[in-house]
DNA sequence: ATTAGCTGCTAATACGCATTAGCAGTCAAG
DNA sequence: CTTGACTGCTAATGCGTATTAGCAGCTAAT
């Protein structure tokens, strides 16, 4: 059989005895012009509505009105797999809830590109499909962000993002502040000699980490070992860190920070006891370690939320767009702790 | 500010001095009509256009074509909410990669009611916004089954599912084959008294697991207990277990077979040293459990490709739709040993 | 000299919807 | 019995593109 065709307003007009024109109006028709519908057209009309379950292409609504709410969903890596779904599976689920009630449905754009190579631009951006779009991903393509500010179509970026050829619209987590916060703790424990092991940057959520991190330092506190690569062997940190005489250490990554506490307990030593360990952010799935790691909480899915919120907001009204920078609360953890002389 | 308008072709005609069907076809005409255009008048066209900068509107263009492009995925809970992340995610990144492959894009759908109370034919309901659709979810509503059978709009479920007014077209695991398979290594290892924990219905996927099982009984393999409902106290089920002599359990849901393990360690039991356990079915995240069940290996995300690459053919080329199983390989795993004699 | 075929285009239409102008009928007021 | 207001609708148009039919002008063959 031939693909069946879809059901159109002509089709329901014919079926309840009406003109195309009327039951777009009874759909969707200013108060003012569905006043002079009378109550009985509009529910034979809407009853034939019912039984077909018929429903507007959201294509052609767009093309004869300009809005169909769809929220865009632009992932840079793709959404699902495995290794990225810890990732983006809470951004997710704000975004969704939001969603949900503003009643705008989802469409995840998953086609630009293949792997790696995604791009927001790439066939003629099917971008436009959706009302306004939400863009995800760890690190942005400058060129691609810079064509978006500039251009007219509303988005909203998840993470802080610096300025490409002006502002750009994002709710993003205070990853600096989060850091100082825990920073200053340390101090107040009584450390002094601080390792980082992370980079410092370039991309924003690391530069944030360490921006908050060096603008902490003073006051008696030190930066006695920077490791800027992540993913070194646990023991060579572990070496650095006994070396530089560091009592506390922050790391960017969790991964790192779980083998190093692994390699830790396998030499006899024991954190809080012998070190203090701080992951700046909180992972999904810390649970799944034995320890539970001082750090700070990343609030995902309110990020979720309030970058869906805005973004509606701005294509609703027309608004301009802010940037907001979420709070992000200490997690008190077991692994930091007053510093320890060592002899 | 105003949307500064968008370019049409009709000014990159005006701009070229040739008609809107021209810049189209020098676009993207067929060879036979681009044979006719000379290159010269190409070129200038494709000047105007890069000096432009013009993109065709993707929304224009699809509506020309008639086709959108785009999957709907309508689940029966919420998709991402935490519980649920880790049941659905799994065929998402499936559905993801191949609506990628086939270059279509994916809509949550998302509106379709709030929290339990989804339905896909609810009012304002979206779902043909899409070309097609993919169901899933743990149970079904039969009704809207019937429903969506009976039209002739293109969907495929994921799950087997019973036949409501008509064969519905899915790509399922082969659960009672899997479950068969377990039965019999279980036999093969002198186990003999058997426990069954779970209940018989009416989901398909419970049924399913338990026609397997049932199907395998006889030839000296005999049902000692069956715990129906899910979620017992794991004292409860242990006292039941030895109390009807079984060696083997078999756990529908793995929830309970983790919680009757520790139990049974708690006892200073072992398994499968005093009895083995066999899980139905490979779950997420089981690796966060000590111990590796023994179990059925469920190729969700394979159900995910496979259901998408289905639901594209019926929608590409009005295919039928049919009716898929996969298989479900055992998993190894160190929870099933030879059965052992009570004193 | 008619026809046939080619070249280089364009006009016209369809896609499905939203929206506006306006038509035919009724009814009440003047 | 005319005017005006109101009711209940519909015809017509536009959105930006793809596509098809076909026109005008020319050449070459019959």
């Amino acid at each position: 059989m031939a693909a069946p065709k879809r059901l159109t307003q002509h089709d329901i007009a014919k079926l309840a005895g009406v003109s195309q024109a009327t039951v777009s109006l009874v759909l969707n028709g200013a108060p003012t012009a569905l006043a002079r519908i009378p109550q009985e057209t509009r529910e034979r009309v809407q009853q034939v509505i019912r039984t077909t379950g018929y429903v507007a292409d959201p294509i052609a609504r767009r093309m004869a009105k300009g809005l169909n709410r769809i929220l865009g969903v632009f992932t840079y890596e793709p959404a699902f797999p495995s290794a990225q779904a810890d990732f983006f599976t809470p951004f997710l689920l704000g975004i969704e809830e939001e969603a949900q009630i503003q009643n705008y449905d989802l469409l995840l754009l998953t086609g630009a590109g293949v792997g790696q190579d995604r791009k927001i631009f790439a066939d003629g951006n099917r971008l436009r499909i959706a009302d306004g779009c939400l863009v995800l991903g760890r690190e942005f393509d400058r060129a691609e962000l810079t064509r978006l500010v500039s251009g007219d179509y509303p988005f909203v970026a998840i993470g802080r993002r610096e300025d490409a050829g002006g502002p750009v619209p994002y709710v993003g987590g205070d990853y600096a502040n989060g850091t100082r916060a825990l920073v200053e703790k340390a101090g107040a424990l009584g450390h002094s000699k601080l390792a980082y092991i992370g980079p410092p940057g370039p991309a924003e959520s690391t530069a944030d980490r360490w921006s908050g991190f060096d603008g902490a330092l003073g006051n008696g506190l030190e930066l006695v070992l920077h490791i800027e690569t992540v993913g070194r062997a646990a023991d060579e940190i572990l070496d650095a860190l006994f070396g530089s005489g560091a009592t506390v250490a922050f790391f960017v990554e969790l991964a790192d920070a779980v083998r190093v506490e692994a390699a830790a307990r396998a030499c006899g030593l024991s954190i809080p006891g012998d070190f203090s360990a701080v992951v700046l952010g909180s992972h999904i799935r810390a649970e799944r370690s034995h320890v539970q790691f001082t750090a700070f909480d990343i609030p995902r899915e309110e990020m979720g939320r309030q970058a869906t919120a805005m973004l509606v907001r701005r294509i609703e009204s027309g608004e301009p767009g802010q940037q907001i920078l979420l709070t992000c609360e200490p997690v008190e953890g077991e692994t930091l702790g007053p510093a320890k002389r060592r002899t």
